[in-house]
DNA sequence: AACGTCACG
DNA sequence: ACGTACGTGACGTTG
């Protein structure tokens, strides 16, 4: 059990003077309860607390020493402009159901240190969050106060927990009182010791400790005569300065844990609230939405049968991100629209279901359907709903560090060039690089030269601008799509939430959009700094399992291919077995160079070969990659046959499959135009194999999640043929374990699923 | 809106 | 003789 107590006045400050003037349509100024409330949704997504409360002072005088009060005279008074927000903020308290307390005679810190006292005595952790660093004497085994603060216009948390704190003042919390009693705090009118500041204070209490035992061996203290001086002199102060330095945990604020367990937000009184006062995006983070006529506690919520849905995924996800329970569904249009024909552009209209539902039995889609698509539903709104944590400070530092490289860059360019021009138009470029430099113009584009990365590597060396166009293109990549666009996505719980595109791609892969989380760069070094970004939560880690070549291992099997499975089989490095069978080594004899080429054909061979594109890409002449291919082929006999087999059927079936019966029809393959006809075979040969790799991974999804209900473990992502999680660290062991099992054993092939599956701190740890 | 470019599996 | 590897999504420029 989790108690999270929030300092009600402390927050708010923080948010009013944090956050620039924001008005309600009728002049009301809100950006104190806007600031409030934000923080509030990114402490519950952090925290998740069992339960939630909230505490305020009151105006006037204290139980506490008369001098107490004293200072509070003399304090600045609140400005009218936050001073009219408090009312409101306990309004949207008590409609959202978070119990507040405020007790008249006490301050805000007495109130959290008593309800901390209280939660320990019952055995329940306690969360207080606060701007104040006072409360940090709170610090137990049993309390951890959240230090809140905003930088650079956004809120950033620091936990004290007695471990944290220990390290960060070299002595335990409850001795933050003596520091106190010998420092001082002018803002709260406590007097300290006169002439003894935060240094000697600091130093005091970390060699000797308290006060207590400070004056108990004043005379023998290992310190000099004028601060043992200033220490006799001022013991009157010291022992009425811990008085009042010290939070009292016993007033008589009446509080049982249980009475401030999370319950659900009184959506009426909360919309009209939120409407009134303008808040749009928290209308929708808080799921709020209209009342509704069957909104009344006589209903239940939803009457209307369920079972009606079109994209059920996304329902399910709007629910998740409400708090409700996202529904029991047994069909969705789109769902079915797309098994029965995946190229459509849309599935925005669908015929009737009965249609639906005899088409997809006619096609044998429904085991498909009805056990793999239809689960996959709930499980993707779940990892939607999750998200993935970012380190938005990070981030936000690596783009302006890639801002540094690309002015000095830019320059570097337009001295090379000899005049200013826009790097990004490829149109300038091109007259740039072929009719101002006279550089040679290999390959031009429909609309005038092509400056692609493959032109640019071809002209490498002729010019020197040529690489920093390059590092341009690189860092300005990095920039645009990255840096700032993942920033631009941050949820307030400090998580990126994709979504999941079902219905999307030919082959029934996922897609992955705003943002697109399954392209997040990896290949260079640079790019690759990006991922240690993604990172877990606090106390937990990230598991990352991949399937280890799952598409030529599904060649392997679907094409029967004998010496393909036995190199499986055997565990061998199936680009080096490639290697020694195409150039005809001995498997020691394999170079790296050949390697990396044997690799190459592999791929080629997955997306429907041809000698040119070969050639292209691993830079040889195509008579030498037609030669590769070719030999291959022999090699490879069962691939070969394949390869022609799988091309015949479909021209006289009109469609190619999965192993599980998905299906692609292939209206290509009928095609007058040359080029049309040869798309539709490369299709033929790759569908059946990213698609089956993409059922494959759908299954292992579906049976990974109900493996990790009894879990603390979430799933976060899926890149194809990875899956990421994120867990406790207690946990990490066991769920690199079930993501493993569940993921080899997704399907039964005649050769064997490997996955590997590593556990870190940000996903960059994970590889 | 279309195009060119480039990030990923 | 044709043009040239499968599947995606995002960004900036251009018309």
């Amino acid at each position: 059990m989790k108690l999270m107590a929030l300092d009600g006045n402390s927050i708010i400050n923080r948010a009013f003077y944090g956050i620039r003037a924001l008005n309600a349509p009728d002049g009301t100024p809100t950006n104190a309860v806007y600031g409030f409330l934000n923080i509030l949704l990114k402490l519950i997504a952090e925290e998740s607390p069992d339960a939630l409360c909230v505490t305020f002072d009151l105006p006037g005088p204290t139980f506490r020493h008369e001098q107490y009060d004293e200072y509070k005279s003399h304090r600045k008074p609140m400005p009218e402009e936050l001073a009219v927000q408090m009312p409101i903020i306990k309004e949207v308290l008590d409609a959202l159901n978070i119990p507040r307390y405020e007790q008249s005679g006490w301050e805000a810190d007495d109130i959290l240190g008593t309800l901390a006292k209280k939660c320990t005595d019952a055995g329940c952790e306690c969360v207080i969050v606060t701007g104040d660093k006072d409360a940090l004497q709170l610090v137990s085994d049993f309390t951890r106060v959240k230090h809140v603060k905003s930088q650079k216009g956004q809120t950033i948390t620091k936990d004290y927990t007695e471990t944290a704190f220990v390290e960060e003042y070299g002595f335990t919390p409850e001795k933050m009182i003596d520091l106190k009693a010998l420092m001082g705090d002018p803002s709260d009118n406590i007097p300290g010791v006169a002439g003894v500041g935060e240094k000697t204070a600091m130093d005091l209490v970390q060699r000797f400790g308290g006060i207590r035992e400070i004056y108990d061996g004043l005379d023998a203290l290992d310190i000099k005569d004028a601060v043992r001086k200033k220490l006799s002199a001022g013991r009157e102060n010291a022992d009425l300065s811990y008085d009042l330095a010290q939070i009292r945990c016993d007033t008589p604020v009446e509080f049982v844990v249980q009475d401030n367990l999370r319950r659900e937000v009184d959506n009426g009184e909360a919309f009209a609230i939120f409407r009134r006062l303008g808040f749009k995006s928290l209308i929708e983070k808080f799921g709020l939405h209209p009342p509704q006529s069957g909104d009344t506690e006589l209903y239940p919520p939803r009457v209307e049968e369920e079972g009606v849905g079109h994209n059920i995924k996304d329902i399910m996800r709007e629910r998740l991100d409400r708090g409700e329970d996202p529904g029991e569904w047994i069909f969705d249009t789109a769902l079915a629209a797309y098994l029965i024909s995946p190229t459509d552009s849309s599935y925005d209209i669908t015929p009737p279901r009965e249609d639906l539902q005899q088409k997809l039995k006619e096609l044998g889609l429904e085991r498909l359907y009805y056990d793999v698509e239809l689960p996959l539903c709930r499980v993707l709104a779940e990892m939607e709903h999750t998200g993935f944590l970012v380190d938005k400070t990070a981030l936000t530092q690596f783009g302006e560090q890639l801002s540094h490289m690309i002015a000095a860059t830019e320059q570097d360019i337009y001295d090379q060039a000899g005049e200013t021009f826009n790097i990004n138009s490829p149109k300038q470029l091109g007259v740039i690089l072929f009719e101002k430099l006279m550089l040679p113009a290999p390959k031009k584009t429909k609309t005038g030269y092509s400056t692609n990365i493959e032109v640019l590597d071809y002209l490498s060396g002729t010019h020197p601008i040529i690489e920093l166009i390059k590092d341009y293109r690189e860092l300005t990549k990095l920039k645009s799509t990255y840096a700032d666009g993942l920033l631009k996505v941050i949820a307030p719980d400090g998580r990126i939430h994709t979504k999941f595109q079902m219905t999307v791609t030919a082959t029934g892969r996922l897609s992955s959009t705003e943002p697109n989380l399954q392209n997040i760069p990896v290949r260079k070094a640079l790019g690759g700094e990006l991922r240690k970004m993604f990172i877990s939560g606090d106390g937990n880690l990230l598991v990352d399992a991949d399937y280890s070549q799952i598409e030529l291992r599904l060649l392997a099997h679907i094409a029967d291919d004998s010496i393909m499975k036995q190199a499986f089989a055997q565990g061998e490095d199936i680009h080096a077995v490639t290697a020694s069978q195409v150039f005809g080594v001995a498997l020691g004899d394999v170079t790296p160079l050949m390697r990396s080429r044997a690799k190459a054909v592999n791929f080629g061979i997955v997306y429907g070969i041809s000698a040119f594109s070969l050639a292209k890409d691993i830079g040889v002449q195509p008579y030498e990659a037609k030669a590769y291919i070719e030999s291959y082929l022999e090699k490879y006999a069962g691939v070969r046959e394949y390869m022609t087999r799988i091309v015949e059927t479909a021209r006289e079936q009109g469609y190619v499959e999965t192993l599980f019966g998905r299906r692609r029809n292939l209206p290509e393959l009928n095609a007058g135009n040359f080029n049309t006809r040869a798309f539709g075979e490369r299709v033929a040969l790759n569908m059946p194999i990213q698609g089956t790799a993409a059922d494959i991974m759908k299954i292992a999804m579906i049976n990974v999640s109900k493996r990790l209900e009894k879990t603390n473990a979430k799933l976060i992502l899926q890149v194809h043929d990875e899956l990421i999680a994120e867990c406790p660290k207690s946990e990490a062991e066991e769920i690199a374990v079930i993501l493993r099992e569940e993921m080899e054993n997704a399907a039964t092939l005649s050769v064997p699923l490997v996955v590997e599956a590593r556990s870190g701190k940000s996903w960059y740890d994970t590889k």
